[in-house]
DNA sequence: AGCACGCCGACT
DNA sequence: GTCGGCGTGCTC
């Protein structure tokens, strides 16, 4: 018998199917194998099993090993891995591995054991203990320690007593053990299943969705008005019903009350995947879903591969969400990817959002999807106010503080009222640039083409884009001046700022800085709802998902910064932030208040975003997109050329221009745009970066066929070249 | 991705 | 004379 095989090596030279023979049973569309592949045994996947072959026979090698009893993939996950494959323009071998837990891959171990010690019942401990030493206090301790607590973790032993575990070990005092830990993540978040009464309108978003024949539904829902508790149900029914559903939350939302509840009304059924899981417990998450002791799989955007059978639903909490589009290759769009389990599976499709995205609205608004409206809160409490700050008038004014004069009164309100007050600002660190005031000279990344930013911290200039450090200059590197500006200011500064402004309040930054542990967020979220300070300051990431009742005020200190992004996207982006961050004010007991700060007060995305008219948005930013025959019209191809050597990159993608202009001469008429530019950045990590932007009608698959197949043909030796559809930002 | 094979500069 | 640089090509 023969198998085709995708052997597990990402690049465009291997990336088609090699064929293997084999005798045993074992071998199973879907299975790891392994193989032998050129002087070396690799892993792969088979992706069908033949009686023929294609391949020369006699140089036809046969399997080494299949990796486990149960194929990793489905039938689903291996055509849905096509389908990625296809359309995300990678290799086979990429797609692949969305499917597999990380460790499973070449080989890392999967079991984990952990080391105990106790004392030895064997050995006379009194004895040891009058032969010590009258120094060896930590043995004594250690000792005083088993007894009382029994059987201890190694990991905890030494922290505790250093070297004394070892020399009573060496004395025979102690008995170590390993066992087998058994992993489940969040197991002890506690909580019970809250007892909840759906209002009429929710069940009738259960009903509407459950009873309707399109699988797609877009649950358009303001912030507060009960989406949770709709899902809540709908994976309820669907588990009672003998089908599984993935649920999506967006990365940083994964918070623990969404989890608590999740894990308090579903138990074991639920499984969680998550980057922030150890190694482990990822691995053993996965295999609870794949062989169907769990039933629900809840993660961020990769947990759309989870390799569940029986798909029943599919719920995408806040759709609109960046984090669903995959930054790295496989850069796939995760509602399209649930769009093909959905129809493969005919199961529900939910997506639940305040500020839908406009490709989304325009679906539900054309009749591509179903539109369940919950326009009201379930509190009944109004959204709250937004009060725009104009900055100009303030920087006429003479004030060059971050903080307008409303928002400085609000603060000290909401203080004196007792009450919590979030910041939002999306520039980490202290200040922006360093800039040299005898010179001009902008401190500048060695091996990207951006400004770096100075974090106070640890008094080093940080690069946003490749995370290089490097130690804060005295003096200009140019000039010598020792004569240093900061330019912009960071969240930082921001903290800085407020401990002169209100020196009693207590003040939490939440930024990637702060973050950087396992348990970061939790850590600092948890410190705020419980009110452990009265102010919280931070990035895109405290905008999302959480709820903070004793919040009634919100800064949002540059509203304007991502209006300047030059991105189609930029405009959507800006409202569904706003609202947002809006949404995290007056959750509970008094009326929230938001105040926006703005150099561009008349701006008619911010005007529509203070009124929450998501409609009247929606409307104007449609007709734009049509006018300007930008997506979801029309689909942004981008091809990325880059190189350690700026002149290689330069050529190379002069002459794949000239060759994509042939196919633009055959197929005009798609053609909305077509140009050959430098990247906004023109450097990053040490590459030299020139690009293609195509806009091309929808519809034309073909035409993006072609162009993969040039761009793939320049991706050898020191040239990287790749193609994006609709990328999320232009950097 | 690796690794082998193959053609041109500085060394015992 | 060779050792070794990494450019090109193949792996079922």
């Amino acid at each position: 018998m023969f198998a085709d095989v995708i052997v597990d090596i990402s690049h465009s030279e291997a990336d088609k199917i090699f064929e293997y023979s084999y005798s045993d049973c074992g071998v199973l569309p879907g299975s790891r194998v392994l193989v032998p592949f050129g002087s070396k045994t690799i892993e792969g996947i088979v992706i069908r099993t033949k009686e023929s072959c294609e391949f020369d026979v006699n140089k036809i090698k046969p399997i080494v090993a299949v990796l486990e009893e149960i194929p990793a993939l489905t039938r689903e996950t291996l055509s849905l891995s096509e389908y990625v494959a296809k359309t995300c323009y990678v290799s086979k071998a990429l797609s692949f591995r969305l499917f597999l837990p990380a460790e499973m891959r070449k080989g890392r171990v999967r079991e984990q054991f952990v080391k105990y010690a106790a004392l030895n019942e064997n050995a006379d401990i009194e004895e040891i203990l009058s032969s010590l030493r009258k120094n060896a206090l930590k043995q004594r301790e250690l000792i005083e320690f088993l007894r009382a607590n029994g059987k201890s973790a190694m990991s905890i032993l030494n922290e505790k007593f250093g070297g004394a575990v070892k020399a009573l070990n060496d004395k025979n005092a102690l008995i170590i053990t390993s066992e087998k830990r058994f992993r489940s993540p969040y197991k002890d978040l506690g909580g019970t299943a809250k007892k909840v009464v759906l209002t009429e309108k929710q069940r009738g978003a259960i009903d509407f969705i459950q009873n309707s024949e399109k699988l797609t539904t877009l649950l358009f829902g303001v912030t507060g008005s009960g989406k949770t508790e709709v899902y809540l149900d709908l994976i309820d029914k669907t588990l009672k019903g003998g089908k599984s559903t993935i649920m999506l939350v967006p990365e940083i939302s994964l918070t623990p009350q969404m989890l608590k509840q999740l894990r308090a009304r579903f138990g074991e059924n639920a499984a969680i995947m998550h980057s922030g899981l150890s190694a482990g417990e990822r691995y053993d998450e996965w295999w609870r879903l794949r062989t169907g002791e769990a039933k629900i799989a809840i993660g961020a955007r990769s947990a759309i591969f989870a390799p569940v059978e029986n798909l029943g639903l599919i719920i995408i909490d806040e759709e609109h969400d960046g984090s669903y589009t995959s930054e790295s290759a496989p850069r796939y769009n995760t509602v399209d990817v649930a769009k093909f389990r959905s129809s493969y599976n005919g199961a529900k499709l939910v997506l639940g959002s305040a500020t839908p995205s406009v490709e989304s609205f325009m679906n539900a608004e054309n009749g591509q999807y179903n539109l369940f409206e919950l326009p009201d809160r379930i509190n009944q409490k109004p959204l709250p106010d937004i009060e725009i700050a104009d900055m100009r008038k303030e920087v006429r004014r003479g004030n060059n503080s971050p903080f307008s004069s409303i928002l400085k009164d609000e603060i000290a309100k909401c203080l004196e009222k007792g009450n919590q007050a979030i910041l939002f600002l999306n520039q980490r660190g202290y200040s922006k640039t360093v800039v040299c005031t005898e010179c001009g000279h902008v401190q500048k990344c060695s091996s990207c083409d951006v400004s770096l930013t100075y974090h106070k911290e640890d008094d080093s200039l940080l690069c946003h884009y490749c995370g290089a450090k490097y130690k804060m200059i005295k003096a200009c590197t140019e000039c010598g001046s020792p004569y240093i500006k900061y330019g912009g200011f960071g969240t930082e500064k921001i903290v800085a700022d407020l401990k002169t402004l209100f020196p009693s309040a207590r003040v939490l930054r939440m930024d990637r800085d702060t973050t950087t542990s396992k348990e970061g967020h939790f850590k600092i979220l948890n410190e705020f709802s419980s009110r452990n300070a009265d102010i919280l300051v931070g990035t895109q990431m405290i905008a999302k998902g959480h709820d903070f009742p004793f919040v009634t005020l919100v800064g949002i200190l540059d509203a304007d910064m991502s209006l300047h992004f030059s991105d189609f996207r930029s405009a959507e982006r800006t409202f569904q932030l706003i609202t947002q961050v809006a949404g995290r004010s007056g959750r509970a007991g008094e009326a929230g208040k938001v105040v926006l700060q703005t150099y561009q007060p008349e701006n008619h995305v911010l005007r529509q975003a203070i009124n929450y008219d998501y409609k009247g948005f929606f409307e104007r930013e449609i007709s734009i997109r049509k006018a300007t025959a930008f997506p979801p019209f029309t689909q942004i191809v981008r091809v990325l050329v880059q190189s350690e050597n700026d002149e290689l990159a330069l050529t190379s993608v002069k002459e794949l221009y000239e060759e994509l202009s042939a196919i633009k001469k055959v197929r005009e008429d798609c053609f909305k745009f077509f140009g050959c530019m430098k990247a906004p950045l023109k450097k990053l990590q040490g590459k030299y970066r020139y690009q293609i932007l195509m806009r091309i009608d929808n519809g034309n698959e073909d035409i993006l066929d072609s162009v993969y197949k040039s761009v793939n043909a320049r991706n050898k030796g020191k040239i990287n070249a790749y193609m994006e559809i609709n990328p999320n930002n232009l950097t």
